[in-house]
DNA sequence: GAACAATTCAAATGCGCATTTGATAACGGC
DNA sequence: GCCGTTATCAAATGCGCATTTGAATTGTTC
């Protein structure tokens, strides 16, 4: 007979990590977790205390998962030039986004979209520290021409590609998408891609200053 | 003293697409539609049937009210070159992205992270066409480089910064987020640097390929 | 193995909200 | 003015779901 795996606790912030990404916040109930998890719907109230605690913990838990397999800064030296490591943290960034078992960025995507109190502590917490450094260096990338406002709108491009991965994956899998014509599938290939063109937008900018 | 502006129907339309576009569909309630609306809830029922449909109809009424004000091609000759056709239809885009009193797109980006069947429905008859207007530019633009995956690539490169201006939108007003230190509200400049980072990007993919 | 704490469970409780109902009120044609 | 239609309203109804409860079970300590 197949047994339960883990403790109860930990079967709770599995199940809800992923319900939480699949349905976000709202639609998802703690009856369908508890399911998922093998458990009675009263060992939420009984480990957590009520629903939004368990998201919180939830999403913590899979970021702290997640952190360990991919590190943020792409496995690029700090010596190497502003171009490389801004290209290792473009490919981490994409890596953890594309990978199926990664809930937190799914999470995050829904949370930008619908905001609970949730993503005000994990932005300032957690994800602040990681935007201060693609700042910096974006900063040195574009040489003199970096602006407040450059930076700033570098940051948006890159971010928001990378995000655009997400939403397209998460469309084609659910179940209102029985196919949408876009291939995304090759998450290293979109990588790649996203880098050649974020370092010519940089290169345009950098170098139109200097006319 | 002040009356009631226009018939309930139409009222109904008005409020519910600001509120969906600000909530959601789930989070919003038919009650609070219905105080905005000045009308009874038993409205909702007499009018629509139910809340999805006027959740339909409200999306439709918000873009084609938009679509009036900001024509897609941005304005721009069809016999003008690609590139210049390209940048028209990004500052179209993020024009209605950043209008205050644009709905449409608030709705569709709360869509892409919790899709309901609106989604299906507009995705194919009202965004599909304006999306193969533009993968034909990209085309042309790319050149020889223009494979299949190639131009879907930085399809979506140029829709994820476009759409990123709208979350981050979101998240400022948010009740969450007393103040993030990203200031893009001069849209005009942020569509300006998107058409400036994105054709430096196809230029250097086009020009990688001739190599 | 008795006593106590920690955990699990089935079954209630209660609330928020979409939807319905049946009773009025406004409107339009004749 | 009378009558059928259309539109509005206050007040139920009913359901889904988070949360609670108190009893049963398991685990732990001596």
């Amino acid at each position: 007979m197949k047994t339960k795996s883990g403790k109860t606790r930990e079967r709770l912030l599995t199940a809800a990590s992923r319900i939480f990404a699949e349905q976000g916040f709202q639609e998802s109930t703690i009856a369908g977790i508890c399911e998922q998890a093998e458990t009675n719907i009263a060992s939420v109230n009984y480990h957590f205390g009520d629903k939004e605690t368990l998201y919180l913990e939830a999403w913590r838990f899979a970021f702290n998962q997640e952190l360990t397999l991919y590190p943020s800064d792409g496995g690029i030296a700090e010596h190497a030039s502003a171009e490389l490591r801004l290209a290792g943290r473009i490919r981490s960034l994409i890596g953890r986004v594309a990978d199926e078992n990664s809930y937190s960025f799914a999470i995050i995507n829904k949370e930008m979209a619908q905001p609970t109190r949730l993503l005000a502590d994990i932005l300032e917490k957690e994800i602040n520290p990681q935007r201060l450094k693609m700042l910096a260096l974006l900063k040195e990338c574009l040489g003199q021409a970096a602006t407040e406002q450059r930076i700033q709108y570098c940051h948006t491009s890159i971010m928001g590609q990378c995000f655009q991965l997400l939403r397209i994956k998460h469309m084609q899998s659910a179940k209102h998408f029985p196919n949408h014509p876009s291939d995304l599938s090759d998450s290293t290939a979109f990588a790649e891609h996203v880098v050649q063109f974020s370092l010519a937008g940089i290169q345009a900018i950098r170098t139109q200053h200097l006319t």
